[in-house]
DNA sequence: TGTTAGTTTAAACGATCGTTTAATCTTGGT
DNA sequence: ACCAAGATTAAACGATCGTTTAAACTAACA
């Protein structure tokens, strides 16, 4: 048996390996997406990429190193796109605003394209914590890292832990909204559903709002506990 | 086969079967939220909970007669106090603030106590949405439909629609939360962990200002996208 | 005390799971 | 043409899953 790192680079030996191999990613991310470690099994994803069962544990060893790379292969596209649009932002004139910033990590996880990425994220955060906590971490972190820098610069005042707990926030509201559409006992069961990008919108007012405005650190305990 | 449907209204007839059905549910919500649904199998809860395997089936049904039961059974008592601490704040002179409506539906779900609903609804959100999403909506939407008919009574100048969406970007934030502990990727490793009461100030401070002080409606389109 | 409905139990059922085996096929190298 | 390494395949393995069966047990009522 011999697992293959790389499917795109090493020229392939003999057959098309790298085809099967990619069949087996793109399928992985959707089922793994759709149902779940547990749900989505081996011979479903076998059948709907249209490969032999075993060729899965051939090439990718065992379904948790097969959900690793599915993470791995839908997490690098979009964090790449983010660290981009990032780059732009920091080589203009000026700093960026906190606005262009949140826009910058949101929108891209939610009109998403192709690879569901978010929706495989927020399936992930539901897995067993010791398998998703580590490949959260690695698939999320320096995108993360390198965002809540940038917005550090933008909101020097705001303490680095204050900071990073409310845009925990907006990741946590960024998912639940990626995950459904919010159900009509939010948004009335009447009203017409609004386009995604104008939800998009709200959440970047929502996420700014709350980045920017929200009283700094424990100065101000606003009226609260009557009962 | 009687499938009972309480376990402690109707007087026990013969043995200690509600004392069954008790473990039997108090061991699914632990497992439940643990694993999911797919990852507690009814064999480990029938271990924990120290009952016989086919006692489960006897008293619920199925698998997933069982797991709703453990849904409304952990989630009706939180249910109950935050629409008495709803009450309580309606109850007094003038209308609640914002923070102490937030507040009364936050913290409930994160101070939590002994019945790990949020856990377990965080982890409802996972599953495939045939399942999930009618069992979350019954178990959620009438405390929900609640809390937004006050927040509208203390926000009445935003669109009814957007306000649903504004509280649905902070149910998605609270779930963060009480999913994990933030991650080091987010507060950084080697700051301390704050207290659990002073993650719940910061949650309210930062949902307080994304609902109140956001822009309304979309006639401000702050600077973005630079591409 | 014998009856009977309600409950608990051990054992088994069929299905499906992830994984492995061993044979076959494919294809570049000589 | 032959060889050998990589890739694919059908078939099976052992384990575990949810569920069912049928017998044993418990306790209120006649």
């Amino acid at each position: 048996m011999v697992i293959k790192a790389s499917a795109g680079a090493g020229k392939k030996r003999r057959a098309d390996s790298s085809l099967t191999r990619e069949k087996i990613l793109v399928t992985s991310v959707r089922l793994f997406s759709e149902s779940g470690f547990d749900g989505a099994s081996m011979r479903a994803i076998a059948d709907v990429a249209g490969v032999n069962l075993a060729s899965m544990n051939y090439h990718f060893g065992s379904k948790v190193q097969l959900f690793e790379a599915a993470i791995e292969y839908s997490a690098a596209p979009i964090n790449a796109r983010r660290i981009r649009q990032l780059d732009a932002l920091e080589a203009a004139r000026g700093l960026p605003t906190v606005a262009q910033l949140v826009r910058a990590f949101v929108d891209v996880d939610i009109i998403g394209g192709d690879l569901a990425w978010p929706q495989l994220s927020a399936r992930i955060l539901a897995e067993p914590s010791n398998l998703s906590e580590r490949l959260l971490e690695r698939a999320f972190s320096p995108t993360v890292q390198r965002f809540l820098q940038a917005l550090q610069c933008s909101l020097p005042h705001l303490d680095p832990a204050q900071l990073g707990l409310r845009f925990y926030f907006v990741v946590g509201a960024m998912l639940h909204l990626v995950r459904f559409s919010p159900s009509p006992m939010f948004t009335g069961a009447a009203l017409p559903k609004e386009p995604k990008e104008q939800r998009i919108d709200e959440l970047v007012n929502f996420a700014v709002a709350g980045l920017c405005q929200a009283p700094i650190k424990n100065n101000s305990r606003k009226g609260d506990r009557t009962g």
